[in-house]
DNA sequence: ACCTGAACACCGTTCAAGT
DNA sequence: ACCTGAACACCGTTCAAGT
């Protein structure tokens, strides 16, 4: 960074960074759509040349699971309450985060990276708090994962169009699913 | 068909139908993953040139739309059973079907193929008959579809490889789902 | 170290024939 | 009616330079 100082400011057109190159990428899901994201696009939007991008990226799967860390990465942590607000507002804030632009679908690619590491962090430490054993509060995380990954693809279906109708729809079955969890760590199974 | 007995069998290797190229295009699918299905190599495995196709479906998206049109419409209708039982079999049924090469991020779009319709009618008809309101049945059943398509992503997962773990962990989410929507069902909210 | 060019091996699809 | 060819406008990515 800065080996001798550039003549004059703005002279090229800031240097290419991983930061610069997602912000470009996500830009274009969000305005265009996943579909239209290609490394030749998005290069062209960053105004070099395609091949630039694989000195930060190894490949487009590489920068896709990066915009979906970065997504996941960005979700609030949840504030206070009670475990069923706090894991209301934790999806919510998923759900929100992968809904653009069909993030959803690469979710399980990107299940290692540090952001989605993290919020399955903050999801199972929510249910260890409630008192789920470590098992099966696992296994509650990935119910509501799948459930929200889910939500972001059927609830962009035709007839939700209607983004409160669509809400209302992932509301409806989160809340089931927190009433089932709820009677399971008031009465455990004997097994399972 | 047949308006002039061919002069021998096989003598052409037998026209093209939409029939022929979906059971080609899901055993491309199912052996090599969605991703590398193209209608160049679909073409390629028919011993045929590309544009053949067209006359039989109008683009890709189109050709996918009958592959799960189709594995929709092979998943088995329930029999006998209370209503908690008929859905496992239903959805188990989806998901096996959704669940090979990748299909399960295609539904939305299929949402309205006569097998989708089918699959989901039958969805429906059990909350029905289980008590579920009308209103009620179509979001209970959009959130027992939106887990199951979360499921098949999120499931072949790297973590859950093995194919009897994603088992059990689909089971348990959908029996607490299937607890809250009893619970439901039991003592109806007020709103919602 | 970082970016450029040209090239390779693919895509989906249009359009104008062939039989 | 059904399939062929060639062509167009794209892809992701490798490789060998340029500065």
């Amino acid at each position: 960074m800065g080996r001798a100082s550039a003549k004059k400011e703005a002279e090229r057109p800031a240097a290419l960074s991983r930061e610069r190159i997602l912000d470009a990428a996500r830009k274009l899901v969000e305005r265009e759509g996943p579909d239209r994201l290609s490394m030749r696009r998005l290069a062209q939007a960053l105004d070099v040349w395609p091949m630039a991008l694989y000195r930060y990226f190894e490949d487009k799967d590489a920068l896709l699971d990066a915009i979906v860390d970065r997504a996941a990465g960005d979700v609030a942590p949840p504030g206070e309450g009670t475990w069923r607000e706090q894991m209301r507002e934790l999806l919510h804030g998923a759900r929100a985060a992968l809904g653009r632009g069909g993030l959803g679908e690469r979710i399980p690619r990107a299940m290692l990276t540090p952001g989605v590491l993290r919020l399955s962090e903050e999801g199972l430490a929510i249910l260890r708090a409630a008192g789920f054993p470590e098992e099966e509060a696992a296994r509650a995380w990935h119910a509501l994962l799948s459930y929200t990954v889910g939500s972001t693809l059927t609830g962009s279906s035709s007839e939700l169009a209607d983004v409160s109708a669509a809400d209302a729809g992932f509301d409806y079955g989160l809340e089931r699913l927190l009433d089932g969890l709820a009677a399971s760590l008031e009465s455990p199974a004997v097994t399972s």
